[in-house]
RNA sequence: GCGAGCGUGGUGGAAUCGGUAGACACGCCAGACUUAAAAUCUGUUGUCCGUAUGGACGUGGGGGUUCAAGUCCCCCCGCUCGCACCA
């Protein structure tokens, strides 16, 4: 793995005796980024002559540290943005900073700095990194999203969804760590307890902002068809998580329950199964079985069920648990027919009513639980329509309706309308449709972050800031020495003035969450500088973003607010109507894995091993240091608690910027993980070298006449790298270039015009040897402006083709033929052919398939 | 538990419409160059039988549709990802 170490050649000798054939990246790629950089190719300018392309990928959170999925995220957008350039496009391509959130005040408590100070100092660092990679950013539009400039946008955002009836504030439990005094968030909490404190979690009501996103549900989710070029899998899980059902809600009459629950309300999407129906069924925080809490067997329950992890796995696999609090309710067609009322443990408080009706017959979990405490079980809908019955195994499919008096025979929608109808008539309920999507809470009690814009006023109550009085700066001197939030304590930052009585009033602590900040940044680049937020005419230019890529972690959460804050801007006019889905196209790249190296600790214990750790040993590796011999394991995503990361700094300095790239990109599909090996890094390089030692050959050659094979096979590779650039297949790509890296190879023509072809396909990828290449070969100007090469289609035809002719099925010969030969030409001809004429034995075929310019089958 | 996706040589992967399975790359092997090595170039390389012409087998396993299946259908196995018990 490490037997080759190129960087040490050129990095000694590149004073010495370098061969001119080796190419100096440490040399060539700071030059043309200079280049570039001097000569603006890459700022963007408003210009309605041409089709503009916007280019987006996810911006990174400044962590400081290059990582090498940056690198393959980054690449991509930027193969896409050097492409379409080529194209013609007007490209807009910029990058900026998602700076706001916890690891920042995480380091400024540990470090003692401010949490400013160290953003700004990861950015500046993290941007020398992106510089080494020679991507086509225009950072005229940079910003990071803790520059007051942008947050005081955001905030006047606020104030127009505010005023739009978007926002508002409600209570909602939180996570409450009660020593560092701080809401924790879902993963922070482990096992019940705070992951910083040890602290045992409690259940907390605040006050929170929300922004309604419910409003948009149901537009959200039918909008997902408009989106064609997103993968279906992120319209799924979006799909999945708005989660829009139909049913019906309606209230039970009760017998035997608390004074104030006469009826219980309960919300079901199967009002076709209610003849099914044997019990219900209430979350353990429901209304109802708090009601009850005052018998401790109940709360004992309750605080069992509560107990219980809240993921879905945890739930699906727990044991169904259920108790009977001996309230009986009465079916709402037959007040004969009384059902328990258990408190159980799946179901949940927040669907729907936080009750349900139980039929056994027709869903899984009500079986397992009837099954348990011996509840009736009754089928009521039939495949057949006869007489059916369930053991095991509810049957969820679709049938006809049996056991339902005046449904009997219906098939289920028809059930589902008629018993609808009923209760709707009976007027103990009506039917709804409900969202699985609830209202998104932005408040978060934490220093870095946007600060909402309210004030809260003793005579007025909760009053918006003025926009004349933005941004609401966030403090600068501030400590993290005491546990809580700085906002809070800050002696003199709270107290301000009420924008409406000019009394005395304190400001909101809360900021918002760091979702809001990536929620519209795509909109902001375009017009960066503005004092509002956007502005129109930019907007409308360049909006918008043609193609946004980065990962599949972010398909929801990220996606959805994004779509949501589209709405919410086109609402409040700060973009145009036409902007309401941001993001014209999504591509979702894969990570980048690697081997991992482990060794046993005197308990028997995986010690991680990073790969500059190791020496090669035979077919293994074994540790440098002490020579122990590793286990090698599988290939899995960089992470540093593994050790198995590549720095791509290092990949860089010891390879050049366009070896990573074209590395990233060659092995496997962009949308599938691929796996980083020190082999394939040296073959990438290796290539390159190749490349750039053809050219300087190619530079010096003095060869006449045209090499047709060569041209025809340059305008093939033109097609077939343009197919791959368009289709995100860049891996296909890279396998033509090196085909045709091959092809000029071997030709004894002219071979000037297709190396020039070369530097240019190979532009978007390895843009710093292109340039090195291009201005080799005689090139004018820069390859970055050239204009990408055209394939002539005339030049794509071949003549002749080769035919399979298969026996039986089976390939046995190959004739070749004119490409548009006739049927009756290649049938006449494969039936000439020694194998089929052997085959036959004299006879005649039984059968024979031709298809034209594609495949001969005879069946003897 | 539910939902989605995937499974092809020693390895990463290609085969876009049901039509030559294994493009391209890694690795391995052989040769050229070299005193030698590195670097570079050329060639071989799915497995098995055979000196060879050639043949058999082969896309996780089993079955099916078809002149023809990696591709379509059914069952099973394995892996990966998502999950808020969604009534």
């Amino acid at each position: 793995m490490f037997r080759l170490k190129p960087a040490d050649k050129p990095r000694k000798s590149a004073s010495r005796s370098l061969p001119v054939t080796r190419y100096n990246a440490q040399v060539t790629e700071p030059k043309w980024q200079a280049k570039w950089r001097d000569s603006e190719v890459f700022k963007a300018e408003r210009d309605v002559e041409r089709p503009k392309y916007y280019v987006l990928e996810m911006f990174p959170y400044p962590s400081g540290k290059l990582h090498i999925g940056h690198v393959r995220n980054y690449t991509m957008g930027d193969l896409v943005a050097r492409y379409k350039a080529a194209k013609g496009f007007n490209v807009f391509h910029p990058m900026g900073w998602d700076a706001f959130g916890m690891p920042a005040e995480n380091a400024a408590m540990k470090n003692n700095t401010h949490p400013g100070t160290w953003t700004y100092k990861n950015i500046a660092e993290m941007k020398e990194q992106f510089a080494a990679l020679g991507l086509s950013l225009d950072w005229s539009h940079e910003f990071a999203t803790c520059d007051v400039e942008y947050y005081g946008q955001q905030q006047a955002l606020f104030l127009d969804m505010l005023e739009a009836g978007l926002a508002y504030r409600k209570n909602a439990s939180v996570n409450w760590d009660p020593v560092d005094m701080t809401v924790l968030a879902n993963e922070q909490v482990i096992d019940g307890k705070g992951w910083r404190s040890g602290a045992e979690v409690e259940r907390k009501e605040l006050t929170q902002w929300f922004f309604k996103i419910s409003d948009y549900a149901d537009d959200l989710l039918s909008a997902l068809d408009g989106l064609k070029n997103w993968p279906d899998k992120v319209q799924l899980m979006q799909a999945n998580w708005i989660g829009k059902s139909k049913g019906l809600q309606f209230r039970f009459a009760t017998k035997g329950a608390p004074a104030g629950f006469d009826e219980l309300e309960v919300y079901t999407t199967r009002p076709d199964t209610l003849f099914g129906a044997s019990f219900a069924g209430i979350s353990a925080d429901h209304p109802l079985a708090k009601a009850l809490e005052s018998n401790p067997e109940v709360a004992a329950f309750n605080a069992e069920c509560r107990r219980t992890g809240t993921s879905a796995e945890a739930l699906e696999k727990a044991e169904k648990l259920g108790y009977d609090t001996g309230i009986k309710v009465v079916h709402p067609f037959d007040s004969s027919i009384e059902l328990p009322v258990y408190i159980a443990n799946f179901i949940l408080m927040d669907y729907g009513t936080g009750a349900i009706f139980g039929c056994p017959a027709h869903d899984q979990r009500d079986l397992d639980f009837a099954r348990k405490y011996g509840l009736e079980v009754t089928a009521v809908v039939s495949p057949e329509g006869n007489d059916f019955s369930v053991e095991t195994e509810a049957f969820t499919d679709t049938g006809t309706l049996i056991n339902s008096r005046f449904m009997d025979g219906m098939d289920i929608e028809s059930a589902k309308a008629e018993a609808t109808s009923r209760i709707e008539a009976a007027n103990m309920g009506e039917g709804k449709t409900v969202f699985r999507l609830r209202d998104w809470g932005i408040s978060r009690q934490r220093y870095w972050g946007c600060p909402i814009p309210v004030v809260h006023c003793e005579s007025c109550g909760v009053v918006p800031e003025k926009k004349e009085n933005l941004p609401i700066e966030l403090p600068e001197d501030i400590n993290f020495d005491k546990p809580g939030n700085p906002l809070d304590r800050h002696p003199t930052w709270r107290n301000t003035t009420c924008p409406k009585c000019g009394g005395e009033a304190l400001r909101e602590t809360d900021t918002m969450d760091t979702f809001v900040d990536s929620s519209w940044y795509y909109a902001r680049f375009t017009s960066s500088n503005a004092d509002t937020p956007t502005t129109l005419a930019d907007a409308d230019y360049w909006m918008n973003v043609d193609q946004y890529i980065g990962g599949v972690e972010h398909a929801i959460l990220h996606l959805l607010y994004s779509r949501f804050f589209a709405r919410a801007m086109v609402k409040t006019g700060h973009l145009p109507e036409r902007c309401i889905e941001p993001f014209n196209a999504l591509f979702n790249q894969g990570m980048v894995c690697h081997e991992t190296y482990s060794t046993k600790d005197e308990k028997g214990r995986d010690v991680w091993h990073s790969p500059d750790e190791l020496v090669a040993d035979g077919e293994g590796y074994k540790l440098r240091e002490t020579g122990e011999q590793v286990n090698v394991g599988p290939s899995i995503k960089m992470s540093k608690s593994k050790l198995n990361v590549i720095d791509p700094i290092e990949q860089i300095e010891q390879f050049g910027a366009d070896t990573s790239r074209w590395f990233v990109l060659s092995d496997s599909p962009p949308e599938r993980d691929v796996e980083w090996t020190t082999s394939g890094a040296e073959a990438s390089w290796k290539h390159l070298q190749r490349v750039w030692r053809m050219t300087v050959e190619i530079a010096d050659e003095n060869r006449e006449g045209e090499d047709i094979a060569l041209t025809k096979a340059t305008h093939r590779a033109i097609a077939d790298v343009t197919e791959g650039y368009e289709g995100f297949a860049f891996n296909k790509s890279i396998a033509k270039l090196y085909e045709f890296t091959a092809a000029i190879a071997k030709s004894k023509g002219d071979r000037r015009a297709a190396m020039r072809t070369m530097a240019l396909l190979m532009q978007p990828i390895t843009p710093h040897l292109a340039e090195e290449c291009w201005e080799k070969l005689g090139g004018e100007g820069l390859a970055v402006q050239a204009a990408f090469p055209e394939a002539n289609p005339t030049m794509l035809v071949e003549d002749t083709i080769t035919m399979p002719i298969q026996i039986n099925g089976k390939r046995r010969a190959e004739i070749s033929v004119s490409k548009d030969a006739s049927k009756e030409e290649v049938e006449k001809l494969a039936l000439a052919h020694d194998a089929v004429i052997k085959a036959l034995g004299g006879g005649t075929p039984k059968k024979l398939i031709v298809v034209p310019g594609r495949i001969v089958n005879v069946v003897v």
